[in-house]
DNA sequence: CGCGGGTTCCAAAGCGCTTTGGCTGCCTGC
DNA sequence: GCAGGCAGCCAAAGCGCTTTGGAACCCGCG
């Protein structure tokens, strides 16, 4: 059932039937009625390739998924398609992702933008100056960064949280408790992530008259066994660390190991602080000890860029606001007075 | 820059530059060359849009992503999707995904085979005589399984592992060790692969005149939480397990927890063995007592199907083969006799 | 009565590609 | 020398939608 099938058999012309149903006012009320009437009763809908061709508008989003053979997506990125999921079901909005080779996804962006694939597109993981960021600027397609870049020249739409204030808060909850070595187990510090909550814990120490030297941090791939390594290399040092803040759930699970394995406790020798995006398979409150967390729903983030990206494509939000969200630090029994 | 350009500016038709880019033989070698150059020194991509809407091919694959408020996408997913974007990075194939709700797929199923939007269509976790796949079927689209469906009246394309015997051979070096009561901590058995797990395992131990009760069966979803929950209950009954197989890596941590909170050792009073889809942030190698696995790829199978879905979609395969993968049987520290 | 101004609808021109159905030469074979 | 075949090219007709630029009609006003 198409379009010309349609108006034939309501005796009105293409032209009236498709603006009757997408809304246009020069179409009567009573027409439209019984146009949409029509098109329910005989199952119509628009052929989505034809639209396109037509208006250039493709009904979809967009992200670029770096992959190579040493390349891992992150396991975050499924809470993130969970949220993202939960608002495009319902709004008819798919999505569409673009695997590219992780060192040239440039190539990429400009391939979906030029082929007019999707309206919009979602960035994660963003660098300082990224460059994702100012090529999507260049070509002009609406997109939201999931985080922030940091020393770009001009404004973009995003949704991050408060990596710095969680941190922050965590380290000074830390130092309350009489901590003042304490070491950071980071991701990747080329993403700003990383370098905000860095910056987090160096002014909550600066703040107390400590410091965080790089021999009390770690920035590696937020893996279990890097957790495990970092952890051995902090707490073997001439200085063991009293207190560490981890900058996710599963590398603490190899923090937790490493401590164990050094025939340490929690909190007794060290306290720990992880960083929750709230995956419902690993729970902080089930570890061993439970775990006291700096905790933010990534999957809440899927649902709002999801939202905010359609509002974007129908063009009910266009300035270029960012928002950042508090976080919750949730404490529990893994935190206790240093030693 | 489109055909029409293209052609206008190398003095040939439409037609000819179409047939020369794409490959029809009846177009000389030196205009095909000439046609190749000058669309390659322009940058000359065929707007998708307007080829799909004239040959109703779209260039992509597709998945419907169950979603819903308290649906979870399966961590799994994010592996699969690496592999799938191994082999579709460098073959122009995106993928687009379709939420839809969990309750509710086959709707979606059917809209985006009506609009043409993908070309073929990968399904996973199937159930016996799954619905969406004898809908697919019906349909006629291009598609292929990851894992099984049981008790269809057709023949279908799938890449599955070898569940069955995977478990067995688990299940049979378990009782060589001695081991008589071993429990099965399972996913949600209403999925093939769970059935077939747990198939292999009554199998073995029939071989061996023992049983499987459902005592000594839990059949849930794959995390941390429920591992920890299940291995419990099976600990603290009348007659506990002396060794425990286990579905994923993800809930085997929780096992551990349990083992460990009972005051139990590994492999001294309980033996641990557990499936491992390889993930590349949780090793089993790596666990506080390094696990036995049964172990398979799931990125490698991404791969595959990737691969298949395209030779699918180009004609060059086209039967109703299935595949079976073996899976390792990978022995470490975490099994020993029964005590 | 005639005319400007709405309202409601329509024919037709795209959007950029593929594909059908020729048309033109040139070569081959009888 | 001519029918037949083939290689190489082209014009034009879609694919199904949106949108431009009217046309027809009815209204009220001068």
């Amino acid at each position: 059932m198409n379009l010309k099938q349609l108006s034939d058999m309501l005796a009105l012309s293409q032209t009236t039937v498709s603006r009757a149903l997408n809304g246009y006012p020069e179409v009567s009320e009573e027409t439209r009625r019984r146009v949409a009437d029509a098109a329910k009763r005989h199952g119509y809908r628009p052929n989505p390739s034809a639209r396109r061709l037509a208006t250039g508008k493709a009904g979809m989003i967009g992200y670029v998924l770096p992959t190579g053979a040493s390349v891992d997506i992150d396991p975050h990125f499924v809470e993130f398609l969970s949220g993202l999921g939960d608002y495009a079901r319902g709004h008819d909005l798919d999505l569409v992702l673009s695997p590219a080779d992780a060192s040239d996804e440039e190539t990429t962006y400009r391939r979906i933008v030029a082929n007019q694939q999707v309206d919009a597109v979602y960035v994660s993981s963003p660098c300082p100056a990224d460059r994702r960021v100012s090529l999507l600027n260049r070509l002009g397609i609406p997109f939201i960064v999931h985080g922030r870049s940091e020393g770009l020249d001009f404004d973009y739409a995003y949704v991050d949280i408060d990596n710095e204030a969680a941190f922050r808060d965590a380290a000074r909850l830390l130092i309350q408790l009489g901590h003042t070595r304490i070491a950071l187990i980071n991701g990747d510090i080329r993403q700003t992530f990383a370098i905000f909550r860095q910056r987090g814990m160096q002014r909550a120490l600066a703040d107390s008259g400590l410091a965080l030297p790089p021999s009390s941090i770690r920035s590696v791939a937020m893996t279990e066994e890097n957790g495990y390594r970092a952890a051995r290399s902090l707490l073997e040092s001439g200085t063991p660390p009293t207190a560490i803040v981890c900058s996710s759930l599963i590398m603490s699970l190899g923090v937790v190991r490493a401590i164990r394995d050094l025939g340490l406790s929690i909190p007794g020798d060290v306290s720990l602080v992880a960083h929750d995006d709230v995956f419902p398979w690993l729970r902080p409150e089930n570890f061993s000890v439970p775990l006291t967390t700096t905790r933010s729903s990534i999957r809440l983030a899927g649902q709002r860029i999801a939202e905010r990206l359609a509002a974007r494509i129908t063009g009910s939000e266009s300035g270029f606001e960012g928002e950042v969200w508090p976080v919750d630090l949730v404490v529990r029994a893994s935190i206790g007075s240093a030693p």
